[in-house]
DNA sequence: AAGCTGACTATGG
DNA sequence: GCCATAGCCAGCT
């Protein structure tokens, strides 16, 4: 696929996670058919920066529901604060009650 | 052009 | 249970 689709393609997941939901890089990979491209959805975060549509990022953490990617946004507490209005419980960097606000793409959107 | 890096994940010790 | 290693793909220097 055309990795710049594949990009827009994790930003219109990323989009579509439901507010007080978040997932992981891995199942958006595994959303999208890249078996290891759980770096590239991260990479592709990074990327939403420079885009002119908005993800929101602060809703893609790792596969323990840690907050790994705050500390690549403008203030670090903002991920864990937008989590936390939206009804997730934010331990520290990780998601308390991550298995119950947990979101699969591959089920969610069951393509 | 070639090599490094990175917001990951799984496995092994 | 925690630390180290390997596999992965695409962007960036």
């Amino acid at each position: 696929m055309d990795r710049a689709n594949f990009f827009k393609d994790v930003y219109e997941v990323v989009r579509q996670i439901p507010k007080g939901r978040a997932t992981s890089y891995g199942a958006i990979a595994q959303y999208l058919g890249v078996k290891s491209g759980a770096r590239m959805v991260g990479w592709a975060m990074n990327a939403s920066f420079t885009e002119n549509n908005y993800v929101p990022a602060h809703r893609v953490v790792n596969r323990n529901g840690l907050l790994t990617g705050k500390h690549h946004f403008k203030n670090p507490n903002e991920m864990a604060n937008l989590l936390r209005e939206e009804g997730i419980e934010v331990e520290g960097n990780q998601i308390k009650n991550f298995a119950d606000c947990f979101w699969d793409p591959s089920v969610e959107l069951a393509l």
